[in-house]
RNA sequence: GGGCGAUUAGCUCAGUGGUAGAGCGCUUCCUUCACACGGAAGAGGCCACAGGUUCGAUACCUGUAUCGCCCA
């Protein structure tokens, strides 16, 4: 093997454009039910078909990644399914945005026209974030990639859908909901996201329908919708209201009577002036005390959040105001209504006060709640099986603090708004006779509006005929589903489901579900309630929840921040392993990851070292090699094969426990600092002799080891290890379906690690002299070593040969009291001495005060050590074994210390001080 | 308002009831035949604060402060 095949540094992108490439056409990543092995099935979570690759996919999918290389390599059938969302309301967004460009519209088109153009859409720019994916690497079966809008999906859609509403678990009904003026749609709880924001609080009068000279003073955020108003509240037990209660006020700006009521709930006495107005069409809690007194519902805004003419009407509103504020949206009628409020002596004052107002999730309009007849889960009976799941345990939420989090908002959960009134997604599988719903679908120009009391007809296909009537006018609801409720099936339809095959049979449930916490409520709950509805198990087994991917300063990346890492970028500049190793190692639990390139450049080095290691591998490694029992071979080999037993062990370990950060940690520490530092090192006196004794053994450790290593590497960094192990002595056809390492008890010697700590520290003492002497580093030197211990005495006798060749110098073992007692530099730690000679010209000063330095940190450690000894609490209490090892020290650093002494002594006499 | 988490070296973060750790950055030295994307040696910390438990607390408990997240 010619060194020359390897360059000097490692370039990633050839590397990995050609091996992303070989393994697919190889079809490694594609998994049968047939395969042997104990299932393990990831599901990924099907990024929006609208996205591209951001950084925080990257972490998600490389930790996914992670688990499924290291478990294919552990023997197991290994599934990675991959797939798209349709993402209803984003992507209609991107279509529309592209529409207006061209001077169209969504409604210009057509439904129709419009989801053809969807589809186009799709077919065209669909694939970006697939390919990215393939770019980094993701081992996914491809030849199962899904999309949640497949034929088979979307069957799998409408049977739920159909079986929901037979059991009695979908209904259609009027409803308080959240509305996004921009997208015109419904939208659930969570997809409104709530932020603070500078309002005010207005006191406005309400006069006594009795007395109109006395007022009841209400509180109040948005005085635009207080012509919705049909009561006021108080607390039944404020005293200072409580004789009100049951009598009426007018209503400001309208010619309404409107009841005072009592309520505990709603109302909170110490918050503004203690009574607050009710607008059950335009407040959630509102809307609900209005269920409590049997109030009516006034709606005032219309579906684009206008002041609407019409329902002011109905309100009662004078003429004169309905003038001033129809057609005006919410922003602009709020300081309207005040001024009107205040030309007619209503207004009390205005305070500055925070609130929070609730914006669309995906397009950031605040939303508004709105009175629309929609269709809804009913959601208690699904959520109930799947408390009991994650209680039981059959569902584990690694890291564990979020399972509180998940039973909180399951217990509190409230029915799910499903129906969207956008064009892109699954349309509810529901019809209704025109003849049976004369009076409850009306049409007007150019929109049919469903009333609440339309009776639907479900059902998986389109009827031919009304079962009641028998009529042929038959009108489809024109709504689709929640993105989420086709997400929500994702661990089943993308396996075939409703259909028996044996991918569901072999895979479901699945074994590991990787995700962000922002999904927790969108996806993985809803995946758990159909899951156990639908195919009778839970759909995964374990929850792996990762953090946020932040910049360096620890804000979101947002594109109006500019402050995004694009992660293409960051492959491109350092390579797909250095970003991967990255965020595997920053992926620890419950803390957000803090990304910063400077972070990606350090394992770009690494990548770069790892590579150097086998070009260093490859120069040596001609002649042959001979495999001998672990006992039988030299010291550096039996002390690598035991570290990387250890190293095997911890990863392992680690990986199961889902602690992908210390894993990586640990692979650095080992690959860096262990084999190359110390293992490389060490060997290099055999490899560099020609016909060396031990050449031929050393050669098999350092194959065996580097390859054992890239096997233990390859899920992390796939690309530079396949490169490495195919480049070196190996067999098989690729790193991709090799065994994981196991640990070889034949490995492990714990004598042997022993042994090399104290060659590490020795090295370390003359090294550290070596700089305090300003002796060059190739300068050769002669030099002392000695132990208190004898036994260790004699093991430095058996390092002497190593010591030699890591310290560059003339190694004499003796006992530290033989020494010269004259120009000679004594270094101490732990009772291993170092003596290094002094020559004629050196400067002192430096070695002077590291002695001094080191003579008053053994100072500091043994007062503090013999103040616990002293201490009788601690001698009568502490376990007998603290106590020894206490004493050991003591021991230990006084001999240290009269060692130090001298040695200062000496060097200060050669000062002449 | 409720819940959760964080606070450790200049920065980003691990960690443990008994000697404080890493990466990056910093200082000094070194182009030695794997690697300067490198090597060697260093400097740098009342482990946020105050109580408590304990022979012993950075770690366990309580409270405070600051920051962040989720929910309302």
């Amino acid at each position: 093997m010619a060194s020359s095949q390897l360059e000097k540094t490692y370039d990633p992108r050839t590397v990995e454009t050609r091996w992303s490439h070989e393994w697919l056409t190889r079809r490694y990543f594609h998994a049968s039910p047939q395969q042997p092995g104990r299932p393990y099935c990831i599901v990924i979570p099907p990024p929006n078909v609208t996205g591209s690759l951001h950084v925080g996919h990257a972490l998600n999918h490389s930790l996914q990644d992670i688990l499924i290389r290291w478990r294919r390599m552990q023997g197991r059938n290994t599934l990675w399914l991959p797939g798209t969302d349709h993402a209803g309301i984003a992507t209609q967004n991107v279509v529309e945005k592209q529409l207006m460009t061209e001077g169209l519209s969504r409604e210009a088109l057509g439904r129709e026209r419009f989801v053809e153009r969807v589809w186009q859409w799709k077919a065209t720019s669909g694939n970006t974030i697939v390919n990215q994916q393939k770019q980094l690497g993701e081992s996914c079966d491809w030849d199962r990639l899904r999309f949640t809008m497949d034929e088979g999906l979307s069957k799998a859609v409408l049977e739920v859908f159909v079986r929901l509403y037979e059991d009695g678990l979908i209904y259609r009904g009027e409803r308080l909901i959240n509305w996004c003026p921009r997208c015109l749609t419904a939208l659930s709880d969570i997809e409104v996201e709530h932020e603070d924001t500078k309002g005010k609080l207005y006191s406005i009068d309400y006069p006594l329908a009795e007395n109109p000279s006395i007022h009841l003073t209400v509180a109040t955020t948005r005085p635009e919708t207080l012509l919705g108003d049909t009561a006021v509240a108080v607390h039944p037990d404020d005293e200072r209201f409580q004789h009100l209660i049951g009598k009426e006020v007018r209503l400001p700006l309208t010619n309404r009577m409107i009841p005072i009521v009592g309520d505990a709930l709603l109302v909170d006495r110490e918050f503004g002036t203690g009574a607050v107005k009710i607008t059950p069409a335009h407040d959630f809690n509102d809307y609900e005390a209005g269920e409590r007194h049997a109030l009516p519902r006034l709606a005032i805004l219309d579906h684009h959040a206008l002041l609407d003419a019409a329902g002011l009407r109905r309100a009662g509103a004078d003429p004169t105001v309905i003038d001033q504020l129809q057609r005006l949206p919410v922003s602009k009628a709020r300081p309207k209504v005040e001024t009107l409020l205040e030309e007619r002596g209503h207004l009390v004052k205005v305070e500055d006060h925070k609130m929070a107002v609730g914006k669309c999730y995906r397009c950031k309009t605040i939303v508004e709640p709105y009175l629309s007849p929609q269709w809804f889960v009913k959601i208690k009976p699904l959520a109930e099986p799947a408390i009991t799941a994650v209680e039981e345990g059959r569902i584990r939420i690694i890291p564990e603090g979020w399972t509180n989090n998940y039973l909180g908002w399951m217990r509190d959960i409230k029915d799910w708004c499903i129906s969207r009134q956008i064009w892109w997604g699954h349309q509810i599988p529901a019809w209704y006779c025109l003849s049976c719903n004369a009076t409850h679908v009306i049409k007007t120009e150019n929109r049919i509006a469903i009333l609440s009391g339309a009776s639907p007809i479900v059902s998986k296909t389109a009827p031919a005929s009304c079962p009641s009537c028998g009529g042929h006018d038959l009108y489809r609801d024109p709504d689709v589903l929640d993105t989420w409720f086709s997400s929500a099936l994702w661990p089943f339809s993308t396996l075939g489901w409703p259909e028996h095959t044996e991918e569901l049979k072999t895979y479901y449930p699945t074994a590991t579900l990787v995700t962000g916490l922002d999904i927790l409520f969108f996806w993985v709950a809803r995946m758990i309630m159909m899951g156990l509805k639908f195919m009778g198990d839970v759909p995964f087994k374990d929850v792996y929840i990762h953090a946020l991917v932040r910049d360096a300063e620890g804000k979101k990346m947002s594109k109006s921040k500019g402050n995004v890492i694009d992660p293409l970028h960051v492959m491109n500049e350092f390579g797909t392993d250095a970003l991967r190793f990255t965020l595997a190692s920053m992926a620890s639990p419950g803390r957000d990851v803090k990304l910063a390139e400077e972070r990606i450049e350090g394992y770009r080095n690494f990548a770069n070292k790892i590579w150097n290691a086998a070009r260093f591998a490859l120069m040596y490694l001609d002649g042959p090699r001979t495999a001998l029992p672990p006992a039988q071979r030299t010291f550096p080999d039996r002390w690598i094969l035991s570290r990387l037993a250890h190293i095997i062990h911890v990863v392992t370990t680690e990986l199961e426990a889902y602690r992908f950060d210390r894993a990586a940690t640990a692979l650095y520490q080992f690959i860096w600092h262990e084999y190359c530092d110390w293992y490389l090192e060490l060997i290099k006196p055999v490899l560099q002799t020609p016909e060396h004794q031990d050449g031929a053994s050393t050669r098999h450790t350092l194959v065996e080891t580097l390859e054992a290593t890239m096997r233990l590497l390859h899920p992390f960094m796939p690309f530079i290890t396949e490169e490495i192990w195919q480049t070196i002595p190996h067999q098989g056809d690729s790193l991709v379906v090799q065994t994981y390492p196991v640990v070889d008890q034949a490995w492990t010697s714990p004598e042997v690690e022993q042994h090399f700590v104290l060659l590490e520290h020795t090295v370390g003492l003359v090294r550290t002299g070596r700089v305090l002497l300003n002796y060059p580093p190739g300068q050769q030197i002669a030099f002392h070593i000695g132990h208190d211990a004898p036994d260790r005495q004699l093991h430095l006798d058996q390092l002497q040969q190593h010591i030699t060749h890591l310290s560059r110098g003339q190694v004499r073992v003796s006992r530290p009291h033989d020494w010269p007692t004259t120009r000679l530099l004594r270094l101490i730690a732990e009772g291993l001495s170092v003596g290094i000679p002094v020559a004629e010209d050196v400067d002192l000063q430096k070695a002077i005060e590291r002695l001094d330095k080191q003579i008053a940190e053994t100072n500091k450690e043994l007062q503090r050590i013999d103040g616990k000894l002293k201490n009788v609490e601690f001698t009568s209490k502490a376990p007998p074994d603290v106590i020894a090892e206490h004493h050991g020290r003591v021991q230990t650093l006084s001999r240290d210390r009269a060692l130090l002494a001298d040695s200062q002594q000496q060097l200060r006499a050669m000062l002449g001080v």
